[in-house]
DNA sequence: CACAAGATTGACT
DNA sequence: GTCAATCTTGTGT
């Protein structure tokens, strides 16, 4: 799978992860989403990034090449999770906020504990695939975690403000899949 | 060292 | 529509 479009702007990354099948296999259970709403963010300019202000722990995998996975604790409750992209050192990343079950429905259901909203929001679509803290800073394709399908096409798309956020509200850089 | 706020969700009125 | 759950970071004392 050739995932060098991560290695742009995380705006084009976000546009070229729309339609993409991101798969987990965690506990032996296989769960692919197809990605229909993703979220940039920009690093050290976007006062809505984790890594507006300084590196941490937490922000770490931030920093690291395009394709890290960067998972965090949200309202000490859920977990979300990002894809790293531009250069390293160069702190930017694309918030998977939704995407629907194409493998694995029955894991998910289970996962989820209802048969409906299985990733309809970024802590949900986390908990879908299953992924935790502990795959933060880990590879695409090397963890539990891997892109195995990208849009065959052009995605139609459109672009809205984020969502949850109190700075930078004005940026245009939530993207929707039209199609889902 | 204390404390407010947060890239959310689900249950309840 | 309203609201609590729960933990980590960032900032101030």
């Amino acid at each position: 799978m050739d995932l060098s479009f991560l290695a742009e702007d995380s705006p084009s990354a976000a546009i070229g992860l729309l339609g993409a099948v991101i798969t987990s296999v965690v506990d032996g259970e296989t769960v692919s989403l197809r990605l229909n709403e993703v979220e940039a963010y920009l690093g050290r300019d976007d006062p809505a990034s984790h890594a507006y202000r300084s590196r941490t722990a937490r922000n770490d995998p931030m920093y690291g090449p395009a394709g890290t996975v960067y998972v965090y604790r949200s309202y000490g409750i859920h977990w979300c999770m990002n894809l790293v992209t531009a250069r390293v050192d160069e702190p930017q990343a694309v918030l998977l906020r939704g995407g629907s079950v194409v493998e694995g429905t029955n894991t998910v259901i289970e996962r989820r504990g209802r048969p409906d909203h299985l990733a309809d929001g970024p802590g949900k679509l986390t908990q879908a695939l299953g992924v935790t803290g502990s795959d933060s800073g880990s590879m695409l394709g090397a963890g539990r975690v891997s892109i195995t399908c990208l849009p065959v096409s052009e995605p139609a798309y459109t672009i809205t403000p984020r969502i949850g956020i109190s700075a930078g509200v004005d940026a245009l850089l939530r993207f929707v899949a039209v199609d889902r």
